[in-house]
DNA sequence: CTGAAAGCGCTTACAG
DNA sequence: CTGAAAGCGCTTACAG
């Protein structure tokens, strides 16, 4: 119908019989300039509806205004309320995101740093995957001179801008509650091992239990991974002992689903026979049943920070003397999972 | 640490004292190459870690590769599954995608209508804001020769292909559900009015009355905005009257969870007091409390459908014949929220 | 203050 | 089969 080509420069230079050097200077806002000048070809810009391509000044400039993003999944709350931030700030400050999505899965995580990469993206945020041991990719990023930002997930190993939870204690004062509850024989469902926040959760847990002089059982701490099955197995599998588990602290959201279920199959009641806790901050926990205790995450700060920190990463032109870790604050909400209704 | 500068065709060209134009066909697959020319090249080129710059390609081919798609809200059940069915078709094809949420305001969408065409996008998919009547932004992508896919919240006055569920069928088949069950006093709380889906769903709630011999009462029939208050306001209204309802049908999931938190303010016991059904496949349905009765839709499948209608769009040559509506069926959920426990 | 030229990385008619 | 040239839309030294 209209114009299928945009406006260019150029149209604008042909129609007022000035070159594209000076249409440019008016437009970028350059000092040699003659103000009259000027503010012909603005009025005129605006006028045949010219917006700059920004695949052009990409090119020109070596910078995508593009920031990537890689989290486990997307149709996950944590996931979806982090990227609600990251996506707030970056557009406020002129970026675009594209998010991909590991499904938790090691080698997923690795094609979608290279597509990414390959995309010129400007910088990355990330939580890594729950099979991700080996960080090469990460370590690749830094050769290519591409800023890096992890939250939640994050690890040691990576140099580089990081925001995080008080994981420690946050599982401590969940733990600490479940215990005031009443509660003595608590278990702990994590997810893989070897991630960072699985091991500051699990140290909260296991301090908040040693300090009110109650054993750390070996058995009554399983990891699983994010399949179903997992879950159930590694749930299942606390209450097989001769020594039964009276209440449970969750150390993701999706476990604390999946205890719910599982538990619900093995005919258990909640908080009665056995007591939850997780770490989540869905608006939904409230109406769940029972409504659900959890260490809330302030999601969309996190999210929010994590953009902070990578445009400061991609606009500074030096590179930082430190590296900084934020730990933002968790609260402990508290809901009917975790009562203890015999007391 | 590495090269800040990635590896360009130029390079490749220089190494093995080529022109660039005979690398690029190399790579390009081109036919008039010497095939051995083209082993070399190829080979030199994974070995130097080459990746064709997407930026530079979209400068010359005019296509940006990048899918646009704006949602009201990604930190939202439906929103953030869909998005995960476009991601999985877009990303297959080669496209990445950019998401823009319109917070259900009209402004919010048509700013970030203007955004996504200056980024130069292929492609658009979209569902409108709660508040948009106003067509002109879309009906502009058009005149920008600017391919477009709407879901769900679709509207008649634009022509394009579309992906809904049977909306009116979903309602009706709700409310039968609950006629079934044996509440007669059914009230319907709604969004905008204006919105296709809006239109569809009363409809078919409207016809399962009839088709009963039950009453259609225009106060039964409640719409909201997308604030807390609003839906408070109207959830409260329905009991004022004389009449009070004792099930209810929620046209989305926001409005289903609102009205259960209304209700438990008001005291009101879920399906004892009031039934519920709403619109919605949160995987947390089953968990809540009580667990909601909800037509489903098949959100990972709308995404999927709308991507590959929008790609088609996209990619063939000329514009088609005639857009198509893609009706998915949705299919209802029974849970304990339209029990009648009474009966 | 304004314009011509070169260049960002790539492709593709056009010569040879 | 291979190369030189032009061009996608823009910016920015370099002349004038």
């Amino acid at each position: 119908m209209d114009d299928q080509h945009s406006v260019t420069i150029k149209d604008i230079a042909q129609r007022l019989k000035l070159s594209p050097s000076t249409v440019s200077r008016a437009l970028r806002g350059g000092t040699e300039i003659r103000e009259e000048t000027r503010r012909l070809i603005q009025e005129v810009a605006r006028e045949m509806h010219y917006s700059p391509n920004p695949i052009a000044l990409s090119l020109k400039e070596k910078k995508s205004k593009i920031i990537g993003v890689i989290v486990p999944e997307i149709a996950n709350n944590f996931c979806s309320a982090t990227i609600a931030g990251i996506e707030e700030v970056a557009y406020s400050r002129g970026y675009h995101v594209i998010i991909f999505q590991s499904h938790e899965l090691y080698e997923r995580e690795v094609t979608s740093i290279q597509l990414l990469t390959s995309r010129r993206i400007d910088g990355l945020i990330l939580t890594i995957s729950n099979e991700t041991r080996n960080y090469d990719h990460l370590q690749a990023l830094r050769g290519k001179g591409i800023p890096l930002v992890m939250f939640d997930r994050v690890c040691e190993e990576i140099k580089t801008h990081k925001v995080v939870v008080n994981d420690y204690q946050g599982a401590f004062d969940a733990t600490c509650h479940l215990i005031r509850e009443g509660f003595t024989r608590i278990a702990h469902v994590a997810i893989a091992p070897y991630l960072s926040i699985t091991q500051n959760r699990l140290k909260g847990y296991e301090e908040a239990l040693r300090s009110h002089h109650l054993p750390v059982k070996k058995n009554w701490i399983v990891h699983c991974d994010f399949d179903a099955m997992s879950i159930e197995k590694a749930v299942r599998q606390l209450f097989e002992g001769s020594e039964r588990p009276d209440a449970i602290v969750a150390s993701t959201e999706r476990l604390a689903i999946g205890c719910i279920k599982v538990l619900r199959e093995m005919k258990l009641r909640i908080p009665m026979d056995v007591a939850l806790v997780g770490f989540s901050d869905n608006p939904l926990n409230k109406f769940m049943a029972p409504s659900l205790t959890a260490v809330q995450q302030p999601t969309f700060d996190i999210g929010q920070k994590s953009a902070e920190l990578l445009i400061e990463l991609i606009e500074s032109k030096t590179p930082p003397k430190n590296y900084r870790t934020i730990e933002m604050k968790t609260t402990l909400d508290i809901q009917d999972s975790s009562r203890n209704l015999t007391g």
